[in-house]
DNA sequence: CCGATTGATACCGGTAGGGTATCGCTGCAG
DNA sequence: CTGCAGCGATACCCTACCGGTATCAATCGG
């Protein structure tokens, strides 16, 4: 089994088409369908039930297809530690959401770039749902993320703080002037339906509120009074002037953690994690 | 990069010596020095240092030394995980060490079998410091582990239980009557030196002791009173006539957790999990 | 300074991998 | 029912890469 037909693999896999697929690989699909039956005869195994008019996974097939992209993922990863790994000045690469925690940030850089044999630290600004990828991929080393709201599967992580929730709400709306709201109360509210951020696999959930990508979306649309919602102290601490901040009594408290690949050994990696959980 | 490649380089990179890592990889020396320098070629990096005498890792070769040895593990998981789902009984591996919780595993074993759909269950007898690599190559699904001594590093957990610990001392040593005891007055005993285990590589702390693979060869070291122990109550729980177990005090508890790679989508081994929560 | 050891180089043969042309099956249109 | 379009498999060819043998070159020990 190579990773050049782990690749085809996949390929087809997701096209569950042959030619579209050796299109996409930029090769001829004879070839192609030749390299797939010989991965088929060395593993023993079905991969992909074919007619002439339609392609299936098989039960195999989708096992190996979700093996294989954790695989090429490793491989990517590994190609690119590799090579900064060579070079002289150590970098170490941060994903963050571009919302998260900019106090905590800026102290957490400040305390490590005093650290002795402290690396250049790049800061890769992402939106939640890619952040799992960009570690397990080697383009980031090390995550800030919010618990239970971004996935920290297959990650170790290390608990930096925990904080309230609060809603934000147009400045003109009856609640504003509240000083706590139950979490009921916010969501019971028809005229404005909760924002929906997109998901794990960058999709969004089903439901009546706009979609929204990113915080400054997000203010101008409650601003317009369309939407509402609820977001991390830290996040919604200095809103602009016609939002109002309020404390929720019983919303779960979100955890930021920082999080980096389980099998890193990454030098820097590790003293950018001790250094964090000294703040 | 391939992943024949990577098997080259993680003989070469152990081994330190391209002829003996050639004869390893039952292959001539040349066409493997070449495999090599294709591979530094490619990455645009030095992997290792060569005299004509002497051979080393450069960083970026002990970086992708230990990023090759987890592809390979991952590579190697896929072809088992791939040709076990093509098999129509589905099968999980339980991956335990001799001592786990006897009476839990019977338990579990017994719930799971009353599932709708449950799959056969092997059950995997291994030392400790296998485990964790047992189910990152795919030999094993599942594995019972006991925190905080075995190591779960990129692996999912569910709590299943914890307990106290107790100490293993011989019937007629004058604590074997206490009814509790302290940590401290157990490794205080010079006459007594705590066993060691083999840890995560299966190499033996530095220590006093003599060095033990099981509970069998234990048991019998302290019956003839050299040795002492600490371990979970449930290992110790019915030990031999000449032993006596005297619950501690003062010892951390142990938990049994259920662990599984966190990519792992098996339908079999989210079953087990879930009856194993429930017990 | 010589010889043994060890990695690199030169050269060769076989085969795997990629390309083009074409076949054969299947589903759909009329 | 028949013909056509779409698609994967097969046949055939060629190149390049992989592995083998023979040998060179550099380094270290005695």
């Amino acid at each position: 089994m190579e990773i050049r037909e782990l690749r085809y693999f996949v390929a087809v896999a997701e096209e569950l088409h042959f030619g579209k697929a050796a299109q996409r690989l930029e090769m001829a699909q004879p070839p192609l369908s030749r390299a797939i039956a010989r991965l088929e005869r060395q593993l023993g195994v079905t991969l992909l039930e074919r007619t002439s008019r339609r392609v299936t996974l098989t039960k195999a097939g989708a096992v190996l297809l979700s093996e294989a992209r954790s695989i090429l993922s490793a491989a990517a990863a590994a190609e690119r530690r590799t090579r900064q790994a060579a070079q002289s000045r150590p970098r170490l690469v941060l994903a963050v959401k571009s919302g998260t925690a900019g106090e905590l940030l800026a102290r957490l850089l400040d305390a490590y770039r005093a650290e002795p044999g402290a690396a250049t630290v790049d800061l890769l600004l992402c939106e939640a749902h890619q952040q799992q990828e960009l570690l397990h991929n080697g383009q980031a080393d090390v995550a800030l993320l919010h618990l239970p709201f971004d996935s920290a599967a297959g990650l170790d992580t290390e608990i930096l703080y925990s904080e309230g929730q609060v809603a934000i709400l147009p400045a003109s709306h009856p609640l504003a002037g509240r000083s706590q709201i139950r979490l009921a109360e916010v969501t019971a509210l028809p005229e404005l339906p909760m924002a929906r951020w997109p998901g794990h696999g960058g999709s969004y959930p089903e439901g009546p509120g706009p979609e929204v990508q990113n915080l400054t979306q997000l203010f101008q649309l409650i601003a317009l009074g369309h939407t509402t919602v609820v977001i991390p102290e830290s996040a919604g601490a200095d809103p602009r002037r016609d939002l109002a901040a309020v404390p929720l009594l019983d919303a779960p408290p979100v955890t930021t953690v920082i999080a980096w690949p389980s099998q890193s050994r990454l030098r820097a990696a590790a003293d950018l994690v001790r250094v964090a959980t000294r703040l």
